[in-house]
Parts: structure tokens; sequence; C-alpha cells
RNA sequence: GCGACCGUAGUCUAGCCUGGUAGGACGCUGGCCUUCCAAGCCAGAGGCCCGGGUUCAAAUCCCGGCGGUCGCACCA
């Protein structure tokens, strides 16, 4: 895995502007990076790239909402609760561990629910693995930033630790827009912050961070899913939670029961997909199933997606998760808000059914305030037998006993309609990394040939997708460049223009940052009004006329 | 959060042990040279992570903080 040497694709992207660590000239602050001018562009075109994929082809719509949200929210959805780490720690060495771990490690106790009151007693009970030391009672430590939401008297507020929960909070709006149907999907691209303890290793944790989720809702009883045809033959190299491998198609995994259902399928291959669009080499692509214990406190199912990089081995970019119907029902009991989804039966189920009818005027006159208490006790169903045999029945309110007659009440068969079943959807959820995956694109992406370093990324992600040079730093030669660097900017297209230093260690410079073409005016230029493209990878260079310029860079770069 | 190691220009690094205020290389800026694949010439700018202590004097020794790497733990 080479963890000894050291990571080049980091100090790259830095020494060229990609990336920075934040606050430098105030001693930096872990878990924080900025994107510099190059890494900015990059991100920007990979969350386009993200947006292509699931909102243009796949026709999921976009939201962007707050992120800082009120307490409640993550009451609700059980963040305040659960995104916590009991820990404990050794009075004596100062070792820590977390305390639920331990219980079930030394005690064999299942801590699931217990609080963290009954934790501590059983935690009086373990020494130190190392020392033999006293424990400490648990200390918490909620991953979430907590903040204020106004002057005096402020609201608590969290800054959301996943983009996710706006989305659940706002499924009555959306699930309004998107016509009430299920299957629908809602994406958002955002900013999302975790206090971790320890953040490291470059862009893999950090404390803020970007994602970009899919929330795709689904009727669970489906086990089909409409759009997983078309990726069913995508080939998958999968690590089930018993460490079986398997490189197998989409299709076999799930007749496998590897995947709960098609829905979860069509989002594990999206998202293999997506990687793959960017540039990433399908065989550094894998899926690993989350452990029983390793699952969120949401989460029924999960499969991380892994990419395989030169300096951490394979680490998570993404991960899939089954959310079930854990979010909408926690909101929904949390507000007080019905967030359930109409699934219509193919025809309307018709219910004969016999009732008692009230006659309202007569019960009203004479029972007056006791009508309401009557109205109420008459849907009772065994009236309906007592009515058929006796022609009244006998009902008691407050010890006192009433007796009700055909003049009272009649009995009538009603029909009804039903149209359907509210449910509440089920959530299948593929969220990205978005930082990660740019560490890994970059790593992916490095090469070094012969003492020359090559960011080998594809043309259309690359920052700056072409370099105009003069071949020699000659006015004559100059102008012409600027021109033909001018006009591909008015083209839309990301160009830099350089005259300094020998031809060979511009294009040196250019392939560093992987920018996949490179134009040059040399003494050619002026006798024929032609240039030559040169390609990174090949180092390859075909001469064309200036005038076709623009449209072979567009051409190759994929645009119209 | 614990432990180990570490922190000198944009990058890599010499100097630290044996205190006397920094030297190189690449990069960067300007100029020269240069007719296709970085490292030819000249000139220039730029640095001891922060704070405190010891000392006549601290990049150097001590303490604390911040940051980094690795291991443990953690990573929804």
């Amino acid at each position: 895995m080479g963890r000894e040497e050291k990571d080049n694709v980091l100090e790259l992207a830095i020494r060229r502007g990609f990336i920075y660590p934040s606050y430098e000239i105030y001693g930096g602050v872990s878990g924080f990076f900025d994107y510099g001018p190059l890494g900015a562009i990059l991100k920007n075109k990979i969350e386009n790239k993200w947006r292509e994929i699931f909102c243009i082809r796949e026709g999921f719509y976009e939201i962007s909402s707050p992120t800082i949200a009120p307490e409640e929210v993550f009451i609700a959805s059980g963040h305040v609760e659960n995104f916590i780490d009991p820990l404990v720690f050794c009075t004596n060495c100062k070792e820590s561990y977390r305390a639920d771990h331990l219980i079930e490690e030394i005690l064999k106790i299942d801590t699931k629910g217990m609080t963290f009151e009954e934790m501590n007693k059983y935690i009086e009970k373990i020494q130190c693995k190392k020392c033999g030391g006293k424990l400490s009672k648990i200390n918490t430590f909620n991953l979430m930033f907590k903040t204020y939401i106004g002057p005096l008297n402020a609201r608590k507020g969290y800054l959301r630790p996943e983009t996710a929960q706006n989305i659940f909070i706002m499924f009555n709006r959306l699930y309004e827009f998107c016509r009430k149907k299920l299957p629908f999907g809602i994406v958002q691209i955002g900013k999302s912050y975790r206090n971790e303890i320890s953040p490291r290793q470059g862009l893999i944790r950090l404390r803020e961070f970007t994602q970009a989720e899919l929330e795709l809702f689904i009727n669970p009883r489906e086990r089909k899913f409409e759009r997983f045809k078309r990726y069913e033959n995508e080939p998958l190299y999968l690590i089930d939670n018993n460490g079986n491998e398997y490189k197998i198609s989409a299709r076999e995994a799930v007749e496998k029961g590897l995947f709960i259902n098609e829905a979860f399928a069509y989002c594990i291959v999206l998202t293999k997909i997506f990687l793959k669009e960017i540039g990433i080499d399908e065989n550094r692509i894998r899926f690993r199933q989350h452990s029983k214990e390793e699952l969120a406190h949401y989460a029924k199912d999960a499969w991380d997606c892994e990419v395989y990089t030169r300096r951490y081995g394979w680490i998570e970019v993404a991960g899939i998760a089954y959310r079930g119907d854990y979010d909408l029902k926690m909101h929904e009991k949390y507000s007080g808000k019905e967030m359930k989804a109409l699934i219509l039966y193919d025809k309307p189920k018709i219910i004969k059914r016999e009732v008692l009818e009230p006659k309202l005027s007569e019960i009203g006159k004479t029972f007056k305030k006791r009508a309401k208490i009557i109205l109420e006790k008459l849907k009772e169903e065994k009236l309906i037998e007592e009515f058929k045999r006796n022609k009244k029945v006998e009902i008691e309110i407050n010890g006192e006993k009433i007796i009700l007659d055909e003049k009272f009440i009649e009995l009538k068969v009603v029909e009804e309609r039903i149209v359907g079943e509210k449910i509440t959807p089920h959530v299948v959820e593929p969220s990205f990394g978005i930082d990660r995956i740019i560490y890994c694109l970059l790593d992916n992406s490095y090469k070094e040939i012969n003492g020359r370093i090559v960011l080998s990324l594809k043309p259309e992600i690359a920052p700056i997708s072409v370099a105009v040079f003069p071949l020699v730093d000659k006015e004559e030669l100059n102008n012409i460049a600027l021109k033909i660097y001018e006009e591909l900017r008015n083209n839309k297209i990301y160009a830099i223009y350089d005259e300094k230093d020998s031809i060979g260690k511009r294009y040196y410079k250019a392939d560093e940052i992987g920018i996949p073409f490179a134009i040059t005016v040399d003494f050619d230029t002026l006798k024929d009004n032609t240039v030559t493209i040169r390609f990174r990878d090949t180092k390859e260079q075909i001469r064309i006329s200036i005038n076709e310029v623009v449209n072979k860079i567009k051409e190759l770069l994929n645009i119209s």
C-alpha cells in the first residue's frame, strides 16, 4: 500500500494551486482546506458532471437548503442522541475506549438502547485493558457543531452533519412537486459539518466538506425499479459483510439477494458510473457492505463505495444507505405532520358495509348534551348485530342506560371507495464525499513518466482545457497566440497563455496540472496560418488551420 | 483524545547534538538566450510555526500552544 512513501499527489495539489490548508497564517486549523484557483474549477466541473448524470440524465431535481438548522431537526433525526461517541479513558494511563464497545467485548452484554448511566454501571466493573487502571465515567462528545440562532434567548441550532435532512423535512412539498408519484428522487449538493476528533490525511477527513446526495423515495413493496433495466448488466466488484468477494453484474447481485431491491442496485450502479465518467479507473472501484456494527443509526443496510489510492489503499468515497422509513417516520413523530405517500390500487376497492345511521335531529332534541357521546358509541360494530335482532340497541353512558330504537337510528348499507393506501416511502440514499472524490481522482490521474509528471485528467474534467504558446518569445508569434487565446476564452473554454521559458518547460508545466491540449504557434504559422495541437498523454501533435482551432478543441472536449 | 516522531522561503532541504540571528536546489519576478518537449546565462524578491522561559546572545536548549505524519481509538 506504500504507506511510507510521501504523498506526491497532495504535494502537487498544494504546490500547483488545487488546494491549500486553511487559515495558514494563523497556524492552520486541522480538518479544513481551501480550494485554490485550479481546485475550485475542478470541483465545479466534478459537481456539474454529477448534476449532468443525476439531474439531467436521471431526471432528479436539485434543491439547495440552509446549512444551519434548529435543534429540533436533529433531535428528530436522532443525531443529537446518536451522533456521539461515549468515550471513557483510563485514569492511570490515559488510554481511551468506546464505552459501548468495551462493555460488549469484555462483559458480552448488548448495549443497544442502553443509557449512558446504565453503561456507567457496567464500566465500573471493567479495568483498563492495557494497565488494569480505573476507568473514568463516560464523556460524551457530539460530533455536530453547535450554534445559536438569533440574539438573546436564541434558539439552539446545529450545522448540519449531512445534507439529507433538509430533503426529508421538505418531503410533503417535494412529493407535491413531483406530482405525488413514487418513485421520485431529490438531490442536493452542499456543505456539511462534522467536528471530527482527529481529522487527518488531507482531504480524506474534513470538518467541513461537500456532499452530493440523492434521496430516492420508493414504494417499499416494489422490488422492481423501472430505470434499473438499462444498467443491470454493469459489472460490479462487491464484498459482502461476510467478506465474500463477487465480480458479477448488478442483475446477478440482485438475484443473489445481495441488494435489498432494484432501486438500491440502481443507486450502486449510478455511483460507479459517475466515478467512471469523471475518470476513475473502474478496476479501482469496489463496493463493500457495512457490518452490523458499522451501520448508522438510521440505516438498515449500507454499502460503501471505495476507490483504490496509492497512498491510503481503499478509501470510502460514497455510501449507499438503505434508510428505509426511518427519517420520515421520525420527522412525522416529532413534527406531528403526516409524511406519507398514497399508493393507488389498480382499481378502487369498493367495500359494502352496514352502519347504524343516527337520525341527528331526533337524537339532538332528546339527548341534548349527551348526543355527542352517543354518536361516538354508535360506531361500535357489535351494535349492528344487536339492532338487527332487537330493532333497538342499549348503550351505557356514565352508568346511565339509554335505549335507542328506530326512532333514533336506522340500519343502512353504505359503499366505500378506497382508492389506495397511505404508506411511508422508503429511502435509498447514495451520498458522495466530493472532496474525497477529488483526492482520489488526482491520485488516479497522477503519473510519473520518465521524471515527467502528468495529471491525466479527462479533457472535460481538467480545470484548464487548453494552453496556448508561442514557440519562442517573439512578438509576431505572441500576437497570434494571444488572439487564439482570446478566441478560446470567448468560446467559454478555460485557457492559459504563456510565453516564458523554453517550449519544453511550458509543456512540462502544463502536463503537471493536467492541461490536455496545447496549441503552439510556430514559424510555419506565419507562412500558412496553421498551428499545432499537442496532446498531453501521447505528446503527439497535429497541425491544423487557425480557423479550425476553436471547433477542433470543442470537438476534443466533447462540447457542441 | 493518548503515544511516538516531526515543523527552516511556494517546494525540497543544509545548519540544531557542540547557542553567536541562515546556505543550496527547484520554483517565482525582470532581463538575455532559445525554431517543439522542464532543469543555458545575469539580476532580484522570498524563510527559521506561534508564545513564554534560560542566556550577554536562541533556528539551535527547556516549557506550552498550533500544525503535520504514523500507531491506538474514532470515522453515521
